[in-house]
DNA sequence: CGCTACTGCGTATGCTATACACATGTCGAG
DNA sequence: CTCGACATGTGTATAGCATACGCAGTAGCG
């Protein structure tokens, strides 16, 4: 998808009203922008209970089973009647990609501080990915636009507003943050459904990761590969690091947040030495 | 691709001799298990060239233009002679990404301390995701295992291995530092990829978005992000702050390691008091 | 020499998105 | 009130995809 040249306006539905924004038919939607003219028959249908359809195929069966036409059934329609609707797949895509985002839950106050509120954020965009991994799945072609991602952006940024960062700084923990989570989750729940495929178990896998590896590595040309095999901490059946630093998810995620905070701290100091800002070059 | 039972084996030139690793038989081709008997007629044609041919179209192109006719075209054979040589689409894309992502250069000696090793570990990834930036869009099915992805690996734990750092630390330390280079090129290739097909530049789409954004949300909804497009301090035309801090990519990474740095110090810390490793439970 | 395994290929199946033409229904303008 | 403009849902057609299957020809081993 997103291979095609245009998308082409939907036929009608979905006609250009705005226009000039730029924006995909699909965020337009979404915004509520688009009005339509009212001549014709009544709609048979509507937008959310496709893109519901949508999601619930996706949730079920991936997002490689979504299809015009396996959507179409769900809803009680043939194919092409989508298309009344929505411009193109790939605008289907981004209603759902929306839609299951959602808002987020409101959040702690600002006062608790922001490493508290940005470990919450994160949580919250972990708990999404994990529900609608599909979601990770399409591609991103172009910063958060569609409304609850403006949401979800707008309560990070809410936390990092009293933090000093640069607007420049603030986005770039966004992105890391962002990444982070998204990065993360996609890894672990791309592995699990492997393995689950393979009729076996988060452990199991593990496991037999690291005897394949082992098998296939020697020790003249893999040396670090095979001092970490044989350091004997590996298999981690919940070994005692895993309840000492929490999950993998978490230690990576504790490691930004020390790293932003190091920034910070650093960033107040240079301040404080009373430099102009900019002014070390 | 990847929703299909069970790929059943290449006819013939990917027979199963090795079997029980439980490998995709891409993978075992890569590592060159997997023997054939010497009968029939001579091979016109051997994986290497299949491969070569499938990145090019996948760099000229995109992973979407990669299709079994496509290639097959590429390399001056019918569609179905391939899959004398490949079990399935979903094998040769892990010959791809195997083929594309090639040895390490040798990178700095350990004495020069894990940060620059991980630095420059960081920045190979980084052009090569950049070069191939279809890779990104392979789906993972597995921690690494591809020959080339295994060498990659013992590159960066030949940089952790003398840190004090436990093996599920290290560990964590790749994975959140490969993901983050991962994600950040996908990010910034994604992006890319639209503004050229829109006819425009980073910095044209970045102004752009900013515009929109600000026409999106209100001062009510959005505070956080009206206050952030009130900064001026955007739409960043190679600003102060960018020749200050670097590009986003620098920022993030510096961020990481800071933290793995701060780790690693608190973890000195910790044992330098005398606590016996583990005792603290 | 002939058997057997292996080669490359043509064909067929069932899936996909979506362009287009059509009959039907409904509102708004005259 | 009437009629035309336009929206609706649908069926059909096209072009692309992965890949199962069968077939004819070839090279080496017994």
């Amino acid at each position: 998808m997103a291979e095609h040249e245009e998308g082409a306006e939907a036929a009608g539905a979905a006609e250009d009203t705005a226009g000039e924004t730029g924006l995909p038919a699909g965020v337009e939607t979404a915004w509520g922008l688009r009005v339509r003219a009212p001549r014709g028959p009544a709609r048979g249908l509507d937008v959310p209970r496709i893109v519901e359809a949508a999601i619930a195929v996706a949730d079920a069966e991936g997002l490689g089973a979504v299809s015009m036409g396996r959507v179409a059934k769900g809803v009680g329609v043939s194919t092409m009647a989508l298309y009344r609707y929505v411009a193109s797949k790939d605008d289907l895509l981004i209603l759902m990609e929306d839609a299951a985002v959602a808002s987020p839950s409101p959040g702690p106050p600002v006062e608790d501080g922001w490493r508290a509120g940005l470990e919450f954020w994160s949580q919250g965009i972990r708990a999404v990915y994990e529900q609608h991994p599909w979601i990770m799945r399409i591609p991103i072609s172009t910063p958060p636009l569609s409304p609850h991602s403006v949401e979800w952006m707008e309560l990070a940024l809410s936390y990092l507003a009293g933090t000093g960062l640069s607007a420049e700084e603030q986005l770039g923990v966004l992105t890391l943050l962002g990444g982070y989570v998204r990065q993360q989750v996609s890894l672990s729940t791309d592995i699990q459904a492997a393995a689950s495929a393979d009729g076996g178990t988060w452990e199991n896998v593990e496991r037999r990761y690291w005897t394949l590896l082992d098998k296939l590595t020697d020790r003249e040309r893999f040396p670090a590969i095979t001092a970490l095999l044989e350091s004997g901490e590996l298999g981690g059946q919940d070994g005692a690091e895993v309840e000492e630093e929490g999950t993998a998810f978490e230690f990576g995620l504790a490691r930004i947040l020390d790293g932003v905070e190091l920034h910070m701290a650093r960033r107040g100091e240079r301040e404080a030495e009373g430099e102009g800002p900019g002014a070390s070059s």
